[in-house]
DNA sequence: AATGAATGAGCCTTCATTCAT
DNA sequence: CATGAATGAAGGCTCATTCAT
């Protein structure tokens, strides 16, 4: 009835959500995915995340509506970098080049993402059933599908799979050995080039 | 709750309910397996798996002193065949033969426990901080040792490392692509092979 | 279980279900005095207190962080007289007129927690690792150290500590004998002020 | 404490049992009433009972046919010193020498019994319903009735009842104090005495 | 934009007890 | 004399969620 005044946020925003103090959203995402990747996803409790905000827990229901929501926002944020890459392959011609500078991009991709991708790998399980998980699965396959030839041999397409996942494995597995952390992203990058070098190879003169 | 299943001990059930006495144990074992997989460790309560025995959780307790126990438990089952394998393989000689050997026996064991591997891969979170957690670690990196040569070249470290986590990621994703499963786990096979072939040509020649 | 009270809340209940909210925590102590007192702290249980109030155990949990702690809160309740007591005594000559005034206001202070005194005496093993129990024992201490002197004889130190006792003891054990409530206190009363005043007597003469 | 029993099970007792192998019965009531003692009636559980002793629970079963009946059991043979003390007050005429002996015998008494009473002090709580409580009250009362006169002043009585209590409270209280047990039970004996005696002369002089 | 209070469901665990063997 | 296996009941506690304010 007053109307007007009440949406002092009105006026100047052609893109939404440009207050700066508005960045308890965000910090709720910092510390779930802190705490997610720390403890799991179920063994995170609300409790504990409105703790460490120093809020309630009734806060964090005014910014996300489920425990869930929390995750699909988290999701969203850092799934990004991944949609933009396959989106960015769509358009390149399906050369081996082009498959190399895929693999180099998701290197770094996966470095910027490292702690959400590590909760993914560890949370599947817990985050299978959430309406978020087929979507991780699906973006994988897709992502797979860019550097792997569809009627590749089966040895080739598991050599793409295992690009991929080497690529994974690496920030994870790695971690305990020596070495500078790029030096060691570059070395797993090469492995997972050479793979699909392979593979490509493989295509190429099965294909001729 | 209670005479829930009273009446399923009717007609059709092909599965005899009285099962010979004493196998209790391993029952619960094989349910709680089959649950953990399917929902996650946390997100399965001891609750559901009594149901699906159609025992109390009392009895539960008689059999393992704590939830995490029936985990452990399963834990040790999956170890075993992993743990024979490592200690095998320290009495061969260290010869590519032998590389290739331990891949192929580790690809069958793998298949063998497929549900638990699956299980494990999917709960790292749930199961890290498991004062068993370490132990499997522990076990991959000792399994990894005995395919890759200390002195190797990085990249070559990543490839025996990739070698396994082909394996593994192997049964999981490729799942949803076509072929024969027995099919595919050859070709997985192949393509560790492969890696860990390459692995050792590269630390013959930079060795001689 | 769940909604019977619900329908409680009807005509004839002459205590009001809606009290003044905020009023909360203190019921919860008042109620769980009387159930401890009456039952033991072991054997009562939340799902009890938590009935008799009329909300759910959940509730409970809000207020108090464990069932403990419902105990030290009762317990600080208790203590509060008592720590005055020993203050005021420590600004006070070591007289035996002080020493009469001490335990003058002590009768009257146990008379009016008496339930709560009650409780701790005839709870102490269930108390005794509780957090709690440590602090009980030394508050008495320090008490009887108020009226003792140190380096009277034994005997006198036991007076001094049986004058104590006699008060505690006095309120629960001359409960079914005759006579009215405040009468019997005096006359406890009166035998403890009478074991220092003999006690004082020994220390000076034996000082002297 | 632990073994006391095993050699008294030896050559006097009239009563039967006679057997050498079935002590079961005496080292289960040995050890519960250690644990009773330690933790109290209620947080010891019949598990923690047949664990010490190296048995299962449902042997405790063969020999007690409830987590009471040992408590009851226990009770009855330690009860039964006081019994006799009742009993032997009963025949002697009643005069203070009488009554100064009563005290001596039952410092004595408590002394042998000192572990199972101070389970009952600290157990109040726990003990209160067992179909036995009772028992042990009205003991109580009826100890403190051969030294106490019924037509006595009201301070009188609470004397007499004091000194009871002395001794009771001297056990667990003095046990921090500095100073032989021996000397210790004597002071306190000493303090007992003289309240009963001071309770004694009152009646006299107000009786002739 | 956030809080205080509360809920309902469920969880893991423990206990005293039973009974066929 | 004692065990192995199991039960029914309950216990303390935590969690995601709601809602009036």
């Amino acid at each position: 009835m007053s109307g007007t005044t009440q949406d002092a946020t009105g006026a100047t925003n052609a893109a939404p959500k440009r207050q700066r103090r508005g960045d308890t959203r965000q910090r709720i995402q910092d510390v779930a995915l802190e705490l997610f990747a720390e403890q799991g996803y179920e063994k995170t409790s609300l409790r504990e995340i409105a703790e460490r905000l120093d809020v309630t827990k009734a806060a964090l229901y005014y910014h996300f509506k489920t425990k869930e929501d929390i995750l699909i926002g988290l999701f969203q944020d850092l799934q990004r970098p991944i949609d933009e890459l396959i989106e960015w392959a769509g358009t390149q011609p399906r050369t081996l080049d082009t498959k190399r500078e895929i693999l180099r991009r998701y290197s770094v991709a996966l470095a910027d993402v490292a702690p959400l991708f590590r909760f993914m790998q560890e949370n599947q399980a817990a985050v299978r059933e959430l309406s978020v998980g087929e979507t991780f699965k699906d973006r994988m396959i897709r992502l797979i599908d860019t550097i792997k030839e569809p009627d590749a041999a089966l040895t080739d397409q598991v050599r793409c799979t295992s690009a991929l996942f080497t690529m994974h494995a690496g920030m994870f597995v790695l971690r305990d050995v020596e070495g500078d952390p790029e030096e060691k992203r570059k070395a797993v990058l090469e492995v997972a080039i050479d793979l699909v070098t392979q593979a490509h190879a493989g295509t190429q003169s099965s294909g001729s």
